[in-house]
DNA sequence: GCCTGACTTTGACCCAGATCAAGAGCGTTC
DNA sequence: GAACGCTCTTGATCTGGGTCAAAGTCAGGC
């Protein structure tokens, strides 16, 4: 096999495009001097695993670029996705060694790693990155107990609508025009949107059929998806249609 | 109506049974006292609400005494408990004002409230709240993410099972002689139990009502359970025999 | 001691989504 | 360019849990 990119490689925090999302968001100058040293990047292909539930972890980090999920496994086969890991989503515990969950890279992926070790002391000397780390950790319990909703009281189209909402809304954020209309690709497989909503791949691939008869998303390719009415959308999510997360 | 018991009272901090649990777990005396003067306690009656959903809270706080549930609701009434609050819990969530989920008392319940504006000064000032916080954080973050593999794919029966357990598990807490035999108190109706598991009501009384038949648990009274074998209920919840959390 | 209302149990029936099965689209390999 | 291996779609059938309905339990009030 070719080497194509480099496997690892540096680059400044100045110019890393999460630099102002990321646990590092609130960092000065000196304090993202001591992040340099203790970071290095890791690069995974689609469909690599970056580590298995139970295994040591020595190292913390943020999504750079890239999706990467969370998942949760019974001993008969059952999963269960309990995150959605996005650009800037921090990955690990501080305090606990040990991998709680499966994470996969499900396209290419780059993650800004920290040596656990230095990084956790750096957490308890410097405030600015404990207190990002909770207000991102608040963020995502409010996500998690938004997805319990979606998981225990939602049928199987407004799952959907509620996943494609979601990627929207995200979309979003990367400038959009129109308020309205968006278009996005689906990071996802039928089966790991299943695994997100839990569903079956059968019943992910007949609802987004069914949304797509019923004209609320426009399919060109497997995985391109345009929405041409964002708030029928939220509407098709049981979602009240006025956008969602409060300030 | 006649007060049998005072509405507001106070308590010394080092007399209170969260003590060594709560946010103010890692408090040295000078912190515990700046607290002590931004605190105060409130009482609700079961079946109270503490607050709604989008009103304003003044107050941050956590559960001294009771139980209390979190819950999520659809403009058309489908709702979804996204959080069971037991002594300790902290309630609420800095930097936020608006509620964001419904807050109900299920049994009598005691607060221990402190006014936002302060305690927010106080979380920036001394990192020993703050870094409290933040485990507190990551624990519930585990705690939704374990119960979206329930609610997204476990049977009605399991789904049953592991609630008992959770709660079996909490009260092997306070004092079990022996490892294998509890027994517990419901803090929760049959409907409350429904709300929590994406479940109707009808369906959790027919799964305890099998659990029952098959001698899993024994009912004395509707809401008093004996788990002659926990082990055995562990498996029926799907959950590996090993006792759940990681350390 | 009876009545009331909240909570719970149980039964009969139904349907959304699971399961089982077949095949279609499409990129990769040799 | 045939064969393989993915992912995805669609159809037929089954079933766990929802829905609708009725009756049982029990604590509290008068």
């Amino acid at each position: 096999m070719i080497r194509t990119q480099a496997l690892t490689f540096t680059q400044d925090c100045n110019d890393c495009p999460i630099r102002h999302r990321a646990v590092c968001a609130r960092c000065e100058t000196d304090e993202l001097a001591r992040l340099e040293e203790i970071k290095y990047y890791r690069r995974f292909e689609a469909g690599q695993s970056v580590v298995w539930s139970g295994d040591r972890m020595d190292f913390l980090g943020s999504v750079v670029n890239g999706v990467a999920t969370l998942t949760q496994t019974m001993e008969d086969g059952r999963t269960q996705m309990v995150g959605l890991l996005l650009p800037s989503d921090f990955v690990g515990r501080p305090g606990r060694v040990e991998a709680a969950y499966d994470v996969t890279a499900t396209t290419d992926l780059v993650m800004c790693c920290f040596r656990r070790a230095p990084f956790e002391r750096m957490m308890h000397e410097t405030p600015h990155i404990a207190q990002r780390l909770l207000e991102m950790t608040l963020d995502e319990l409010d996500a998690a107990r938004e997805w319990m909703l979606v998981l225990g009281r939602k049928t199987a189209r407004e799952k959907i609508a509620s996943l494609l909402a979601i990627i929207a809304r995200r979309n979003a954020l990367v400038g959009t025009a129109d308020d309205h209309a968006v278009t996005l690709e689906l990071p996802l497989t039928r089966e790991a949107m299943a695994d997100y909503l839990g569903l079956t791949l059968e019943t992910v691939s007949r609802q987004i059929s069914a949304l797509k008869r019923d004209g609320v998303i426009v399919l060109t390719g497997k995985r391109h998806v345009a929405v041409p009415d964002l708030d029928r959308l939220m509407a098709e999510a049981g979602d009240d249609t006025d956008g969602g997360l409060p300030a």
